[in-house]
DNA sequence: TATGAATGAGGCTTCATTCAT
DNA sequence: GATGAATGAAGCCTCATTCAT
């Protein structure tokens, strides 16, 4: 995991760099003259490990992108089982998206930002959550009325949002919010169940 | 409402094509050449109309600035009031959010898109509905344990979402979304009340 | 003299305008827009009276070249006239010189400093003050060992830098300026006569 | 002196083409692709040594300043010394100012038509002459009647022009001017010594 | 006689990218 | 593995000038 040789650690000081700037100003805004300066290094340096500035954004993407599937793959195991306490299974859920998008609130903000890619990323994420809710639906442990996609992307944007809003500032922690966020979803979204509140 | 003269018909046309570029492809991405392109008319006439790019964007939010604060106090207005049927209230607050953003996607895009900007106006929004909600809080109508701010950012980033992803393409109306995130978030928010479903 | 027509009046105030801008400015950083606002009038208008920028500055040129023309034609006539006081002569030149050259502060600043033009007007002010020299030479009145050539270039770089620096400033008169020049060059340049102090 | 890096010998190209592009066209009329064409550059060159082009004209001039600020210092000495032979030293004295401004003319002739730049310098220039001279006024060699500061003006105009016209153009020497000058301003501002011819 | 509207050409400046060392 | 130096392409903006009305 640490960079043996100089040529790892430089490329590594410089996604360093770029993450924060990315996040800070955004993709376009930021220019390859600021990302070698925060890495201390010069602009051709930064082409011995990049091809382009898009280059050093797909490699920060991938990393990230590969926590999100992840997430998934463990969130699909998890659906089979019929949780006796429904409410503590879907606040954890809310728990468990807030600490993968708190513990990259950078590359949360990127991803979710830059017009092509986030739609990719956005996508594999309220994806993953849809079908979670579907099987839920089949089971009637969700609703019927309720739209899964519709409730999946107002589940991720709700995420993002307090993650950038809250989470970045310090201002709250990812329990916290997993369980405010769980307390307004979960009644609108469950059946009645005598484990609820 | 129909420009007279053509000069006015300039403007207007030059607006237009940047309200459109700058939601589709961000503020910093479009380029001037771009929007003279689209509205038909050459780079130096943009700077009869406006002093520079950022110009365009201020004179553009204005407006829109402008009917957010009117929904604002609108908003004020009802809180008075205690609604009989608080379920159908809470709905109609959301169709009403839908449909102010709604008319103007583009602009709430690039408006809550926009550093600086959008940071003023999103939290016009948010201000708006937490203190409405505080208010019923108060009422016994919103459930205590509910932070207020953290719900109205919740809000706020699951209509701007939806607006986006359902009301521009088309796939659902103001008045679906609005029932749907109705139902999703007032149990969770609102207490066991007899006009509950 | 008093312009009948709007349009001459119009013409006028054009002309007016360029002026004071190009003396304040210079020619290059004067722009059209400023001339027009300055005289009350649109862009489009200047192009009734004049072709180009150059146009209307080459029309203000005129007028004061014609100016000099004459001082210069006056200055042939006295040339033979062998004055009894020869101080007060060249006393009264410079006074003279002064007082083309004042009445015109701002053309004298333009003329002087617009680059192709200005080598022309001053040529034609340093030859007939070099001829005039070089014949009183010829009398004996002024030393052999001066260039007049020399000389009159120098006369007339004071002349206009003192114009610029105490006339326009209204801080001497031309008589004090005449005066105080006078007696800086006159014993210098002319041989010990009697009529010197 | 010489530069011992590719990129220090590109910055001195430029400042020198710039030097005599503006010397020759003036400020405002010299091109930035100009400057890069004569330094045989790009224009993107430029701005890796510059940030601007006033920029470049400030960095040009701040050598120029500072040999002016020598010649006053060293003026300053001078003052004390009642000199025995007046003539000589004031034919002395221009020869200096006209080898100074005389080894730069291009610069002085940007440094002088400069608007805001011109008047430090000239200011400069001018003061050291006039306290110089109104020194001498108290020792009485120099006339009572003579207006120190008009003096100096005039003495800086002669050289300026005289610089121009005959030093650039290879026509005189700075000897030739010194001499030339001093015998035509000399008895016109000392009193009659002597040492006068 | 004048104006509202527009434009072409060109200026300054920035930035991602390349290449010789 | 890195740098100093340079560049091409493109962006924003200005300004003299034109034309229909």
């Amino acid at each position: 995991m640490m960079p043996r040789t100089k040529g790892e650690e430089s490329k590594r000081k410089l996604l360093q760099a770029a993450e924060e700037l990315f996040a800070k100003k955004g993709f376009q805004s930021t220019k390859i003259s600021e990302i070698v300066a925060n890495a201390g290094l010069t602009q051709a340096a930064f082409y011995l490990y990049f091809k382009s500035k898009e280059d050093i954004f797909q490699q920060m993407i991938q990393d990230f992108d590969q926590q999100i599937i992840d997430l998934s793959d463990a969130g699909k195991k998890v659906v089979e089982l019929v949780p006796n306490d429904i409410k503590s299974y879907v606040t954890n859920m809310f728990i468990q998206l807030f600490t993968v998008l708190g513990k990259n609130p950078n590359l949360t903000r990127i991803a979710l930002q830059h017009a092509t890619e986030s739609d990719q990323i956005r996508k594999k994420i309220v994806e993953q959550i849809a079908n979670n809710m579907s099987n839920n639906q089949r089971f009637g442990i969700v609703k019927e009325e309720i739209d899964t996609w519709v409730a999946a992307e107002a589940i991720v944007a709700v995420t993002e949002r307090l993650v950038n809003r809250y989470l970045l500032t310090g201002e709250k922690t990812e329990k916290e919010l997993g369980e405010q966020v769980a307390r307004m979803f979960l009644s609108g979204i469950l059946n009645h169940s005598k484990s609820g509140d």
